[in-house]
DNA sequence: TGTTTGTTCGCACGAGTTGCAGATTGGTAG
DNA sequence: CTACCAATCTGCAACTCGTGCGAACAAACA
């Protein structure tokens, strides 16, 4: 995702209008490598615009993934989560908490793929399924809350 | 999956009973590599048992994937599919008609993963995106209508 | 045939997300 | 600065996919 400031100047380009609840999610989206879900942002925003509605949440943030400003993550479970990291990566997710980080592939060039004969344009997503350091641990006081499920 | 006489012994070992429709679902999963969703299973079952409910195909659906004889796709968009393979493998979708085929991936020891540290347990799980040959033809007679979406 | 569970089914509910429409406001022209 | 219009915001209903619940039902077994 671009700077707040270029992206304000993308969407004037477009005859988008810049409001105050745009400004703000611009903002809190700028460097964010949390993945949050929508419902996570609109806490977020809210906590400085009391306002806002979490439909505009939704709304602006189909706006940038449709301007391809952000990526949609599909965890498998839960909701969508939100990536204005736009590099080619992928994800792995903690089935227990729903931490998700960033995990880098490389060398994908020498793997054998056998099945996608047929199809064109084929971009693959892959999530790793585990858990992390916080909830991996065996027994004691892990009392470490479920954020998402 | 297990054919259909050894998992009624299955359930029958851990004190399930077997009826009528879970007998129709172990058959019509048996051997299947179209990767239905609930609904799709449903529809089928239907046809031979017209009072099936759509609540017992998903329950049944999630006996067989806690006992392992199932695995649940998530592909991004749209219902899970269930897949009586259970053998280490990933897959592709159609991202217009929703058709999912099965990928096989080797070679993937040699691959360079960075990120992954402080995760345990890591599973990948890797759903490739494009088009199906029906789907992507440029513009002729493409009626060919989006089966799920 | 009767008893005991496990199962089925219908319905209500829940999460996540989108459609809708009236109220609101940014951008701009006068 | 004011007026206007189109874009936006917001609240709510609706929608999709899936689950909780409880009454009716039926396998398994004596
Ligand atoms: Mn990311
Ligand atoms: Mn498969
Ligand atoms: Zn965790
Ligand atoms: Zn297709």
């Amino acid at each position: 995702m671009r700077s707040p400031a270029d992206l304000t100047a993308a969407f004037r380009a477009q005859g988008l209008k810049i409001t105050p609840q745009r400004q703000l999610l611009f903002r809190l989206l700028d460097g964010n490598d949390q993945h949050p879900s929508a419902e996570a942002l609109f806490h977020q925003a809210a906590d400085e615009m009391p306002g806002i509605s979490l439909r505009t949440v939704y709304q602006t943030l189909n706006d940038l993934a449709d301007m391809g400003e952000l990526r949609q993550v599909s965890v498998g479970c839960g909701p969508s989560r939100f990536d204005p990291n736009t590099s080619d990566h992928h994800h792995v997710i903690c089935d227990r908490c729903g931490t998700v980080r960033d995990v880098y592939v490389s060398g994908a060039d020498n793997l054998a793929i056998e099945g996608l004969d047929g199809f064109a344009a084929v971009t693959p997503s892959i999530v790793f399924h585990g858990e992390c350091t916080v909830c991996a641990r065996p027994e004691p006081n892990n009392n470490h809350s479920p954020k998402e499920h």
